[in-house]
DNA sequence: TCCTATTTGTAAAAAACTCTTCAAATACTT
DNA sequence: AAGTATTTGAAGAGTTTTTTACAAATAGGA
């Protein structure tokens, strides 16, 4: 296998020159940044000349500067990121090139980046929203976004009261607009293709006063000109299909917070739904 | 003082283009290593063209390229000489003790937990049976997992015919059966509370000769008795509710492989279904 | 539907960088 | 001390990278 450079660096000393050196003090002090300029800049930083740098990559095996830089900067990498990205916990059970070690690498790439982009601000904000009780919720899905729309409203529907689910794809939705009032939630779920009657609805939401609450892709559904509360999530995924995860993830924590936030209102109708399941053996017992 | 990069990056998310977000996405994903190649290969990685790079850096604050690479190395230099494992990348813009850091955390956990778990044989079988047209494929969800069983479906139903979605919880379900022959294969979710239709339904499909599928959690749902076809997905967050995510990504998984497997008799259906979303107008062009 | 404003990429010019050549400087040997 | 071998940097050739100018494509509005 092939070494890191600081060490071909520090086996390599003994046999280099005075300028050589130098060279490597400067590299090695501060390892592996001092690398990732130019070679002007390096050779500089050493008080040596660029050829001098040019030829000490080539005797420690490269075939020029930007090959030994590229290298460097894969080193850092590998420091850099987690255990996560190096997947090196799970991938030893499954191989490499399976479909399931791609998939899940691109997954945990796209939390990674969705959930960093979240402003924790908007986040609880939004979870204060759907908190209040006084404000009605209503929750728009599309054909796509059906699923976590659904997922959402049932989790909803047992912390809180007066939630509806609206199908932003079916015919009945303008009578659901008329009961918005001003200052009730709407939570819109939209990713590509956008849908023209998700936006229609959003705009007429927005005008009746009530506050959205965007749930999106990287790429920003056009509701977002009616809000500011948006959640955009990165979904591509090597697949013929996007994928919906980082969306739920973030559906999922936002139950969570709005769940502990109402936490005293909410524990008797969580208390009475247990009551319910255990009367009608509907259930099993929990194992 | 000079904000860093990836906080201008996500300060002005918002006002820039698309290129210019793909561009973003794959600098803040592998942070800050992606942006100390050439500007040349950052382009071709975010597939977006050079003067989309150089106009970007200019655009928060930058002379040039050269410049905004400086900046990077710096703040390298500054983090690196600080302890290297605080780098994830989602920390830096959440605080640790942020409800969204910990929830992300335990799913990331329980994802690596899960799929590393996963015998791939049994993974390559069941995505191959469900890929055989010959087969009937239905579809069985519960209460809580009506909306994952629901996204898979919806998934299903584009890539391949003959699939059905029965709602365990109903009292349809008995009519279904009907139908089931033997060879046909049965997904069935069922996570705790497990409920005694679905157990039901699974032994009457079992009966039958159908091939079943279980899609269940760490605990394992009593319909493992009639299959050793179970993928069981770690499901704990810090919550009063229990997480998707893990089964979600596995399910994404399924259909991207089915997909794959199918493409050639698949592709005709796909096209067949854009042309339709083209010519209804329902949806808006894909930006 | 057409028109305007914005966004994006192509292509070529400008700039910077990397590498090679060669001669001067240095070190080593006899 | 002189000769030889090695090391080093100046300079420029050749390459790559960065930037700019402009035209095509796209989106949004009338």
């Amino acid at each position: 296998m092939l070494t890191s450079i600081s060490e071909r660096l520090q086996d390599r000393f003994d046999s280099l020159t005075r300028a050589e050196r130098q060279l490597v003090a400067v590299i090695t002090e501060n390892y592996p940044v001092s690398g990732l300029g130019s070679i002007t800049s390096l050779a500089e930083k050493a008080q040596v000349s660029t050829p001098t740098v040019a030829r000490l990559v080539q005797k420690i095996g490269f075939k020029g500067f930007p090959e030994f830089q590229a290298q460097l900067r894969s080193e850092l990498e590998a420091t850099i990121s987690g255990p996560i990205a190096k997947h090196d916990t799970w991938a030893e059970a499954v191989p490499d090139s399976h479909i399931l070690n791609q998939f899940t690498e691109a997954v945990m790439s796209n939390i990674k980046t969705s959930i960093g982009q979240i402003n924790t601000e908007t986040f609880d904000q939004c979870c204060a929203l759907l908190a209040d009780n006084k404000r009605a919720v209503y929750v728009v899905g599309g054909r796509i976004t059906r699923a976590m729309a659904d997922y959402f409203f049932l989790h909803m529907q047992v912390i809180r009261p007066g939630i509806t689910h609206i199908q932003a794809i079916s015919n009945a939705w303008p009578h659901y607009l008329l009961n918005i009032e001003r200052g009730d939630v709407v939570v819109i779920f939209d990713v590509r293709r956008y849908e023209n009657s998700t936006l229609k609805l959003a705009e007429l939401a927005a005008a009746k006063g009530a506050e959205i609450i965007l749930v999106t892709d990287q790429w920003i559904s056009p509701v977002s000109r009616y809000t500011k509360r948006v959640f955009a999530s990165k979904i591509t995924v090597p697949s013929a299909w996007d994928s919906s995860v980082t969306t739920l993830l973030l559906l999922e924590t936002i139950i969570a917070q709005v769940q502990q936030a109402t936490w005293p209102e909410t524990r008797a109708r969580m208390q009475e739904l247990e009551a319910m399941f255990d009367d009608t053996k509907f259930f099993r017992k929990f194992t």
